[in-house]
DNA sequence: TTGGTTGCAAAAAGTTTGCATCGTG
DNA sequence: CACGATGCAAACTTTTTGCAACCAA
């Protein structure tokens, strides 16, 4: 799995061990609580610099989604994603799409490698607040 | 176009018009930029503040793509969009796609109000570059 | 006139990086 | 033992916000 010249250190195989253990689709700042839970004295920095390392890597996903934050998700089997607008919250699609007209469509456009299918609306803890509170 | 309590200052007009000139789809920095070449006093926050009210009254569209930096496009007719991975430039993809079914199956579900897709890939500056020089 | 808007500057939020030290292979 | 990885702190990038002055309606 690991690279010849990836080292796996504590730091890298904790934050990987979290990652697999959420389903949840943590932010960088939010997998380094988690860590830090484990190891007490790890930084911020080694998280983003194993975040970085472990997607590029292919082990796990970095996911460009809309919010401001980038999120990581140590599932790299392809799913799905809905994206809740209100909290940002992250949530796994777990139905599954044709998307055979998209893909041959783009197998005739040579720039285009891949694309990325996203939903979004508001999840159901923050429509449960929507009927509670005035929005905004 | 604009709400009752929306007023029309030049500020805010001069971003609109330089978004509707563009086929780019900048970010905030970018039409700050633009726009200081029309007004030199205008100052980045009030960009900012106007990329978000136009893009929250429907005027403009607020695109939240991969890369780190949000990109504003003043087409609101739907369209697809192609970023490349390695300069991060985002093109208008000007093919449509049956999108049907996905249309259908989302409908099924309460929460989700629709969806995101996005092409990726390599633009053409930058296939040039690469057979030119080393990667990265 | 009045309430939304601006410029400015400071701060917040998110991420990257330089460097001496550490520890895996 | 070598070289990749870490902790720490500083720097950097992007975005937001407080406030007094301003200006469109």
């Amino acid at each position: 799995m690991f690279g010849s010249q990836l080292k796996i250190t504590q730091q890298r195989r904790i934050i990987l061990e979290e990652l697999w253990k959420v389903k949840t689709h943590p932010s960088a700042d939010e997998v380094f609580h988690l860590v830090r839970k484990r190891l007490p004295r790890i930084s911020l920095g080694t998280v983003y610099r194993n975040l970085e390392i472990l997607s590029e890597a292919g082990i796990i996903l970095k996911l460009g989604v809309a919010g401001s934050q980038k999120r990581f998700d140590g599932n790299t089997k392809p799913h799905y994603h809905f994206r809740c607008t209100k909290c940002n919250a992250i949530y796994d699609v777990d139905f599954t799409f044709n998307v055979s007209e998209i893909k041959e469509k783009i197998n005739t456009v040579p720039n285009i490698s891949g694309f990325n299918l996203e939903f979004y609306g508001c999840c159901e803890n923050c429509l449960q607040d929507k009927q509670v509170f005035e929005e905004k």
